[in-house]
DNA sequence: ACTCTTTGGCTAATGGTGTTAGCTTCACGG
DNA sequence: CCGTGAAGCTAACACCATTAGCCAAAGAGT
C-alpha cells in the first residue's frame, strides 16, 4: 500500500544504471522485469512511468548522448584543431570503455520520421554539431566538411565498437593502434583542407 | 505425419534468408518460431538440428563471414597494394548494402574461451588475415602492420556500420564519402610504411 | 475538515518467446 | 520382418511485454 514514489527520471536512472552495468550488451538485456525489480515495484507499474520498453531504451539513450556530449565538449574547450580532434577521439573511447552499455545505446538511430522522437534526433545532431565544431578548426570547404564529419565519426565509432565486441586479439597496444588511426584521420583531414586551398 | 525432410544446413539456411530479408535489424528479430514457420514445422523440432537460437545464430553469422570472405577474396585476387585496398572497401560494403542482415551477423564476434565457437572464431580470423594480406602489399614493419588493420576495418567498419542504422543525414554524396575516407586510409598505410622504412 | 479528483501502485489476463520432457512414428539396417 | 535411431509431435514451464480494470494514497478545492 505505501507509494514507491517513482518519476520517469528515476525509473529511467534506474534503467541507465542497469544497461551501463550490462557490459556492451546491456541495452539489448535491459528488461522491464529487472527496472521493475530494482524499483522495488511491480513490473505494470512502469507504464505510469514509461510508454514502453522501447520508449525507455530511447530514454536511456538520450541520458546517454548527453552524458557523451558534455564530456566531449568539456575536452575540446579552449582546444582547436588536431590538437581539439585527438582530445575528442580520446574522450569519445574513454566513454565507450568506462560506460559500454551507454555507448551502445547512443549507436540507437532515432526514426527520422516519428514526432516523438524529435529530441532524440535534436541529441543526436547536438554530437554531431559538436564533431562539426571541432573540424572547423581545419578550414575545410563546405561541400568537404561533411566528408571529413563522416569519415572522424566513421574511425572513430568503428574502432571503439570493434574493441568492445572483442574483435581485436591482443589487449595490449590497443592504445597505440588508436592513436596510429587518429593520426591517419588528423593528416587525412588537413589533407582535405590543404587540397581545396 | 509426413517428415519436413530437415537438416541443420537447411534450418541454417532458411535462418540466413529470413535474417537477410529482416533488414539490419534481421537478426535480432530472428526467431525460432519464424524460422519452424517457414520450415512448416513446430517450433521444438528446430532442437532436433539446433542447439539453441544463439547456436543458430551463430552459424548464420559464419555463411555470413564465408559468404563475405570469398567475396572479399575473388574482389581483391590480382591486385595489390592501394588497388587491392580500395577494391576490398568497396566490396565490404556493397556487402553490407546487398545483405545487412548478414552483415550484422558478421558484427557477432565469437567467445575467445567456448570450445564449440573454435570454427566461428576461425572464419572471423580468416577475412582478417585476408585485409593483413591485402596490407601486405604496403610493405609495412611487422608492428605496424597490427595498427594499420585494426585502423582500416574500423574505419570502413564503422562507415558501413554508420551507413546502415542510418546514421547519416543526406543520402547522396554517401559514395563520395566513402571514397574520402578510403583515401585516408591509404595514405595513412602508406605513410605508415614509408616513416620505417 | 471533508470531499473529489488525480495519480501511482496493484492483480489478473493475453499472447508472445525459448526451452525441456516425453511420446509417436517414420525410415532404414540387420 | 523386426528393431533401432532419428525426426517429428504435444504438453508444459518459465520468462517476457503489454492491456484492462481496480484500489488506495496524496493533494485541491471548498
Amino acid at each position: 500500500m505505501p507509494r514507491a514514489g517513482l518519476s520517469q527520471d528515476a525509473v529511467v536512472r534506474i534503467a541507465a544504471d542497469l544497461v551501463d552495468a550490462g557490459g556492451p550488451t546491456g541495452l539489448a538485456d535491459l528488461t522491464l522485469a529487472k527496472v521493475a525489480a530494482t524499483a522495488g515495484v511491480a513490473t505494470p507499474s512502469l507504464y505510469k512511468h514509461v510508454g514502453s520498453l522501447a520508449a525507455l531504451r530511447r530514454h536511456v539513450a538520450l541520458v546517454a548522448l548527453a552524458d557523451l556530449t558534455t564530456r566531449s565538449a568539456a575536452v575540446t574547450v579552449g582546444r582547436s584543431g588536431p590538437d581539439a580532434l585527438r582530445a575528442l577521439a580520446r574522450e569519445w573511447r574513454a566513454f565507450a570503455r568506462q560506460r559500454p552499455g551507454l555507448y551502445a545505446a547512443v549507436q540507437l538511430a532515432p526514426d527520422p520520421d516519428a514526432p516523438e522522437e524529435a529530441e532524440h534526433r535534436a541529441a543526436a545532431a547536438r554530437v554531431v554539431a559538436l564533431v562539426a565544431a571541432v573540424l572547423h578548426g581545419f578550414d575545410l570547404a563546405d561541400d568537404r566538411m561533411i566528408d571529413a564529419i563522416r569519415a572522424v565519426r566513421a574511425g572513430i565509432h568503428g574502432f571503439v565498437v570493434l574493441e568492445l565486441a572483442g574483435g581485436f586479439r591482443l589487449p595490449e597496444d590497443l592504445d597505440r593502434s588508436f592513436d596510429t588511426l587518429i593520426d591517419m584521420l588528423v593528416a587525412g583531414v588537413l589533407k582535405l583542407g590543404g587540397d581545396d586551398a
